[in-house]
DNA sequence: CTTGACTCCGTAGTATAGTCCAGGGTCTAT
DNA sequence: ATAGACCCTGGACTATACTACGGAGTCAAG
């Protein structure tokens, strides 16, 4: 086989170019979140350069905490034509409060632990241990 | 049968004091981070009621960011008569640093949020959306 | 023509932390 | 005695995001 077809680029250039795994590229293709390409007679994947610049937008959404669930909604509101720049824009911020929150629980986290910490200077046992013990008592406040 | 046996705790009243499920105490069971407990001759589980706060300690810990696999290892430190306080301390310290690198990762992915849609104050369509053509680009600083 | 790298598919496994189900048996109050 | 609430087991299922595997076919270079 292997006439003069176009060839594209194999899924294992595709993969390497955008950073990601040969069967997270398959995995994105299964999910939505990439296109399925043309075929090869063989049956190999032929990618258009486009896929590099898809990826690689997965990969920065993936960075801004969106969830592939997320980022393929992003996606599809990308080529909705009633789709408003708002829209996305209610995406982000909602993102940004949930982000906001969970950082507002990791601090309340790090604020507990830090206390506890600052209250274990001994070498003692286990047995004596104040986190152990604030961890057993009822009130952590 | 039910003769005059001790009874104890059946598992639903330890779940609804401990503020678990009852699937999830036995997940905790299977799991390791609590004991077996005795048995019924009906094969009811009998808890003592140290069960309850082991279990408030679980729900403190993960309520503080542990793992289970984590707790499980702040479980058996207790017990360890090798171990000491500067041990737990050490996981303490150690799950400061990691929250606070999840909340420096959260933070940065916020910012870069709050930039984008501060650039986003059209009602355009999606197709001229600077969020979108940010996630687009190159870069991100 | 052979070799080694690459690709195909479908399925299954990883990790985390549960959650649910069927099809039984048991306990308690009336 | 019987209704209804409770409990038992093992296994399957949820969600997220991959990652690995077997067994086959394909491609490009020497």
């Amino acid at each position: 086989m292997n006439l003069d077809e176009p060839k594209g680029l194999t899924i294992g250039e595709v993969a390497r170019r955008a950073g990601f795994g040969i069967e997270t590229v398959r995995f994105y293709e299964r999910n939505g979140l990439i296109d399925e390409p043309p075929r090869r007679l063989s049956g190999y994947r032929q990618y258009p350069e486009s896929v590099i610049s898809r990826l690689r937008f997965i990969k920065r959404a993936k960075e801004l905490g969106f969830s592939l669930r997320e980022i393929k909604e992003l996606l599809s509101l990308r080529v909705d034509p009633t789709a408003t720049c708002s829209d996305i824009r209610g995406r982000a911020e909602a993102k940004i409060a949930d982000i906001h929150g969970r950082i507002l629980a990791l601090e309340r986290m790090k604020d507990v632990l830090t206390r506890l910490t600052g209250s274990c200077v001994e070498a003692g046992p286990v047995s004596e241990c104040p986190i152990l013990e604030a961890l057993d008592r009822e009130d952590r406040g």
